[in-house]
DNA sequence: TATTAGACACGACAAAAGTCGTATACAAAA
DNA sequence: TTTTGTATACGACTTTTGTCGTGTCTAATA
């Protein structure tokens, strides 16, 4: 399973004039960041530190102290909450350009759920104290995390709307159509090395056995295939309507 | 039902010095907003209007553009989102001296879910945009947002964690535990006059008959009492083993 | 090529949650 | 006091979700 190993260190040469416009760039990219000013992404760069972590190595664990903010250069990370016998709500599938942890490290407390790899990752980590310092003076930086974290409440919110209103096929077909990518004209899901329905279980909340099911009565309905792959929507309006139900 | 009737304004002249005060006052309660500078929570007042609402009435509905943000001062608010079905999901029960509306406000959407009082309601109504002004100028107002937002946040990931991984009667037990108060030695959960177990029903995301099953059962097994005005916890240990099944 | 481990299929079953119809109790209003 | 509406009780039933055991397939590895 995941395993607790140190993270490389591949880079905390601050100085490194590399390393600040790497980052730079990343932050460029970065959702309500992009427009920050040029002094404060300096200040920023240089507190941060570049990690590497391998696939299924856990970033940080739920409970921990938060003194560390994470922004996501490369790969899938995905953040989960566990409960005491062992079952596993997924919380937030991140990608690159994404910024996790800072929730915690603002609020003080320890962080809410466990931080995974789901492959090969590189992350900058930002200690939470510089980066509490430099948004109490700088607010446009303020504005930006305030932004980020409304975003993060109303993806909450709808979260607790799909697992609480809505059934597992339900919940099957919006994540589906989400995640879906034009090819060919054709609606397609593609299937990462790590997307085995486990992990899709997860995702939505359930168990194997159960996903497994959903998939295969939407297939048998003719609404998607599944293959080793990919999974194919071939009709996504009956997918929309299922959707809702 | 509840009825749209558009709420008294009690006094919407903002020079008014006993408005000022008063606002000052409820400020000064307000988690996160205490230790706000004077000036500041001047200026929150200036552009802050008092309004009513009675029971049972919106304060305002999923999905209308968040132009409003609100402080609550006296009486109970639950926010909901509904299912097309028309089954609803209670998201906060929100109680005096509590802000809402606030997310909605920063991220420039609709309101995520729809707030209806549940006893006569006092609250402060700030445009948003003037509040967006005043925390893109003061950053302690903004790391007031920061933090209130975060703990939004954590809110939530309780909240997914509980309806995903946890049974009702566990639900209920942790909701129970969590709202009862101390009186002459014994622990008892007042029941208000909107304290019905359909609105339990609603806070804990499920029906009426599950809830009154899963109250029943831990009756049953004396945890508890159900009284007309009061729920008697009779066995607190023994309530929070079922909170974490 | 043989072995092995992980991913998935499938059917039987159990438990939890939700639905429905009807009955009763109580409080507010007439 | 009578009436009426709302809150709750209760049992029967359905659906959804979760669990378990076993077996197959496939890809990686010896």
């Amino acid at each position: 399973m995941s395993s607790r190993n140190k993270s490389t260190p591949v880079s905390s040469l601050n100085s490194d004039p590399g390393h600040l416009t790497r980052l730079k760039t990343l932050l460029a990219k970065i959702r309500h960041f992009e427009n920050l000013p040029s002094d404060i992404r300096e200040e920023i760069a240089v507190a941060a530190t570049l990690r590497h972590f391998d696939a299924g190595q856990i970033i940080y664990l739920e409970g921990e102290p938060a003194d560390a903010v994470y922004l996501l250069e490369s790969g899938w990370v995905k953040a989960v909450r566990m409960s005491r016998e062992g079952r596993e709500q997924a919380l937030l599938f991140l990608r690159d350009g994404e910024v996790f942890g800072d929730v915690a490290a603002f609020t003080g407390t320890a962080y809410p759920g466990t931080a995974i790899a789901l492959e090969p990752v590189d992350v900058w980590v930002i200690p939470a104290k510089n980066l509490l310092d430099l948004t109490a003076q700088h607010s446009e930086l303020a504005m930006a995390f305030i932004r980020h974290m409304g975003e993060r409440v109303l993806y909450y919110v709808g979260l607790v709307e799909d697992i609480a209103l809505r059934s597992v096929e339900a919940r099957l077909a919006n994540t589906l159509l989400r995640n879906a990518e034009q090819h060919d004209g054709i609606l397609i899901v593609p299937r990462r090395s790590w997307t085995t329905f486990d992990e899709m279980a997860v995702r939505l909340g359930t168990v194997r056995d159960v996903l497994s099911r959903a998939l295969h009565n939407l297939e048998r309905e003719k609404l998607l295939e599944v293959g080793r792959h990919e999974i194919i929507l071939l009709d996504p309006t009956g997918l929309e309507k299922r959707g809702s139900l």
